[in-house]
DNA sequence: GCCATAGGTGAC
DNA sequence: TCACCTATGGCC
């Protein structure tokens, strides 16, 4: 019998978009499993490839012929499978939901660092001409082939390659490196330390302390750095100790961990109120039983969602289990952590983005080890290698950011009720403001809803909102960001050193450079968009392709000199309202401010401890944050977000609005939130107004019934480029034909469209969107559309196939 | 993604 | 007739 293994190769194409068959090496008989990492040769060069083994099979000589040639596997990459069984299916299953390539799947799960770096040499292995040798060898034996490719000689290098007097020679690195540092085992018994103490001299305190840590660390290790700082004991003192013989150097290996220099005072379970309980209950008999059901926990801002997670968490781990608690990227703050922190300790994982990647591979080993039972991360720590696990929560389910923009374009929403159902588990969907499609399946009772309709700080009420009408603001002749009503408002919370947090809509908020004379906007030469001014480098730069270049000082078009800044970003509110209110400290929190690491934190901090009065931002101030003083919330333009061609504007709009104003009056003082817009009667502002979740869900769920729209609908978008517009557009037109001849007549297939944004990176996007309710022939066509785009691809046509896309802008 | 191969083109 | 090009299929 010889042993065979089933191979998904690091080769992103149609072609080898399935398994490989390798033999086993038997020096390696003993050591490959399933779901481990291997390197492969691959191809007619046989250049080595990353591959992950999917199946490990024996086989009897006879079978062995039937399969024809087989290569072997050349390595193996890891010592212990990186992803399991389940992991292995779910790959499958987000193949076939998101019509990616396997390998992408496999890769998508596991920590950036596990993808392989892939290394090309060129190297000599018969004689070849002295000069060669010399001018582009260097006289080395092989140079990078990089180097060879852009060397004069490139013909000259060919030929001797077709004369197999050079070579190519392939490398595979594993870019996973473990943390080492110096550390140090004790040689001596506890006996012979002892003696060794009595042969010093008195005054060698140092030494007597050094065979003390000895005793007490028996045969563990120790690192240099918690020997100085936990023992006093200095590297000279170790280094004498290694000369006598009685310890030896190491090298050991440590975990990384970003929470290591804070402290996290434990937390106790607070009471919960008759709601909180319900909902606990609910969940927590689930675990019990071992049912999969998923919850929607549908709680008004400050209702307490969070403590009825952590409660579900313990009880999970009460019964030996695990748990997997997601939170939108730009939620994922210090504060967030805080509380996960002091109440399960180091039980708790974090994975987010804002880790390197060094750290983020020492947090999945953790978890892999069984090290760390609780996961809190963003969108991709859906895919944590927990077993056993007992409650999956995703709270703010209705952001967007749970889909990945980018293939594979899977929802982490349907990735967790997937693992839901595999581990017999209920999962939980948070929000105070639900998306449409989940709480249409909770009326649809696919979906068990269960409301917190009360504040959980019972003194907290919900704050009173007031609409400002920015049109009149115009009319009174006031050209600021702020009206009247707010500049009173604010200069009355600074009276009572109370806090104020403000926010500005980005989208449409960036600064341009517009010439006053003959209306010129600085355009970026890539894509269809102005330049976006950044005032940290004084640059305009394009937020789509990253092109930069220097602020215009006369006009390009008329020579004009009258060319000035337009719009208003952070930094010019901010400039604005310091003039209006010289003595009032301002904390302006934006990508500039927060980009450096820990920046964020640092402000939210300063803000916390009362050191400002107002906290200026965008979107990002809009989630999570819990200041008792904020007692006034203002937000700068309301309307942005709505004005978009997208069916998802209202709901954005709202949920923007909802949560933002539940940053207000979460103490025991009333809140207030002023909205600026100028569109004051449009629903979803009105309803935003009078916090009123149900009716605009009613509301706009006519509004999508109205326009053939999600959740009555299932959408898909299909975007095709190419550097040329006719291009792009002649395949799209192709491809809508083909659809309407492959689906029934009940299926909507609209478009091809032009993009919002034409041209990105010089590239022209086209789009169509198919709207349906049942299309059993749509995956079949789907599929062939994806198998014919690989011919396509070579000619530089790209297309992508994107299942309920965000928007179809 | 990359290589080997086939079939085409032009320069002599 | 060869050198060089691009388009295309296969990779275990």
């Amino acid at each position: 019998m010889t042993k065979i293994a089933q191979v998904i190769v690091d080769v992103p194409t149609m072609q080898t978009d399935t398994p490989f068959t390798y033999l086993i090496p038997l020096s390696l008989a003993e050591t490959v499993q399933t779901g481990m990492r291997v390197v492969v040769p691959f191809g007619g060069g046989n250049r080595k490839v990353q591959g992950f083994v999917l199946q490990v099979l024996e086989k009897t000589e006879e079978e062995l012929t039937a399969l024809g040639q087989l290569k072997t596997i050349s390595e193996v990459m890891d010592l212990s499978p990186v992803l399991n069984g389940e992991l292995l299916d779910l790959a499958e299953m987000m193949k076939q939901t998101t019509f990616s390539f396997k390998i992408t799947c496999l890769q998508t799960m596991l920590p950036r660092v596990m993808r392989a770096d892939y290394e090309k040499w060129l190297v000599i292995v018969d004689e070849i001409p002295e000069d060669i040798y010399e001018q582009v060898f260097h006289c080395l034996d092989e140079i990078p082939f990089q180097e060879a490719v852009s060397s004069e000689r490139v013909g000259e290098l060919k030929k001797l390659k077709r004369e197999n007097k050079l070579e190519v020679r392939y490398e595979v690195k594993a870019r996973n490196k473990k943390k080492m540092v110096q550390g140090f085992r004790s040689l001596l018994s506890f006996e012979q330390a002892e003696e060794a103490k009595e042969d010093l001299r008195k005054t060698a305190h140092k030494q007597r302390k050094l065979l003390a840590l000895l005793q007490q660390l028996e045969d563990k290790v120790c690192t240099l750095v918690d020997a100085n700082k936990k023992y006093q004991v200095s590297r000279g003192v170790i280094q004498k100790g290694e000369e006598n013989g009685w310890l030896e150097l190491v090298e050991v290996e440590v975990k990384r961990d970003p929470y290591a220099y804070h402290t996290f005072k434990p937390s106790q379970p607070l009471v919960l109120n008759d709601e909180q309980q319900a909902a606990c209950q609910a969940i927590t008999t689930h675990i019990h039983q071992q049912q999969h059901k998923t919850f929607l926990l549908q709680g008004v801002t400050g209702s307490g969602k969070t403590e009825v997670y952590l409660q579900g968490i313990a009880e999970a781990l009460k019964l030996g289990k695990t748990a997997i608690m997601l939170v939108p990227e730009i939620a994922l703050t210090p504060q967030t952590v805080h509380r996960f922190k002091s109440r399960f300790g180091n039980q708790v994982a974090v994975l987010h983005s804002a880790l390197s990647e060094g750290e983020k591979y020492d947090e999945w080993r953790k978890i892999e080890k069984k090290e760390a039972q609780v996961v809190v991360g963003a969108r991709s720590a859906i895919f944590a290698p927990l077993e056993n696990i007992g409650l999956i929560i995703l709270d703010e389910e209705h952001e967007t950011s749970y889909k990945q923009e980018d293939t594979p374009r899977y929802h982490a929403r349907n990735i967790a009720i997937w693992r839901g159902k595999y581990h017999q588990c209920p999962v939980v969907l948070g929000s105070a403001t639900p998306s449409l499609e989940s709480r249409a399946r909770a009326h649809k009772q696919v979906y068990q809803l269960l409301p917190l309709t009360k504040r959980a700080n019972t003194k907290a009420t919900l704050p009173s909102v007031n609409v400002v009408d920015m049109r009149e603001e115009i009319t009174k002749g006031s050209m600021q960001s702020f009206s009247e009503t707010l500049l009173e408002k604010v200069q009355h919370r600074l009276d009572r050193k109370e806090q104020v947090v403000l926010m500005l809509n980005r989208r449409g908020y960036s600064s341009f450079v517009m010439c006053r004379d003959c209306g010129y906007v600085l355009p970026c030469p890539n894509c269809d968009i102005s330049l976006t001014l950044h005032m940290d480098n004084l640059k305009m730069k394009c937020h789509y392709c990253g092109h930069e270049e220097n602020i215009p000082k006369e006009c390009p078009i008329c020579q004009s000199h009258k060319i000035r800044y337009y719009g208003t970003g952070t930094q010019k509110v901010e400039e604005e309202l310091q003039q209006l209110f010289p003595t009032a400290s301002i904390l302006r929190m934006d990508v500039d401010t927060t980009r450096r690491k820990g920046a964020h934190e640092r402000l939210l901090k300063k803000f916390g401890e009362r050191k400002a009065d107002i906290l200026l931002g965008t979107q990002m101030i809009a989630k999570g944050l819990d200041f008792p003083n904020v007692t006034l919330v203002g937000v700068l333009n309301a309307d942005t977000a709505l004005n978009l061609p997208d069916f998802r504007a209202s709901e954005k709009t709202f949920q923007l609005l909802t949560q933002v104003s539940g940053r207000a009056g979460r103490g025991d003082k009333p809140g207030e939130v002023i909205i600026q817009t100028f569109n004051p009667t449009h629903y979803a502002i009105e309803y935003a107004k009078n916090q009123d979740y149900e009716l605009f869900y009613r509301h706009e769920m006519q509004m999508r019934h109205l326009g053939n729209y999600p959740p009555y609908f299932f959408t898909v978008q299909i975007v095709a480029s190419h550097e040329q517009e006719e291009v792009a557009a002649r395949k799209s037109f192709e491809l809508v034909r083909y659809l309407k001849q492959q689906l029934t007549p009940q299926a909507i297939v609209l478009g091809p469209t032009p993009k919002a944004i034409l041209r990105i990176k010089n590239r022209y996007y086209y789009q169509l969107v198919i709207k349906y309710k049942q299309e059993p022939e749509l995956a079949n066509a789907l599929r062939t559309i994806l198998e014919t785009s690989q011919k396509d691809y070579r000619q530089g046509l790209k297309i992508t196939i994107d299942i309920e896309p965000n928007s179809f802008i």
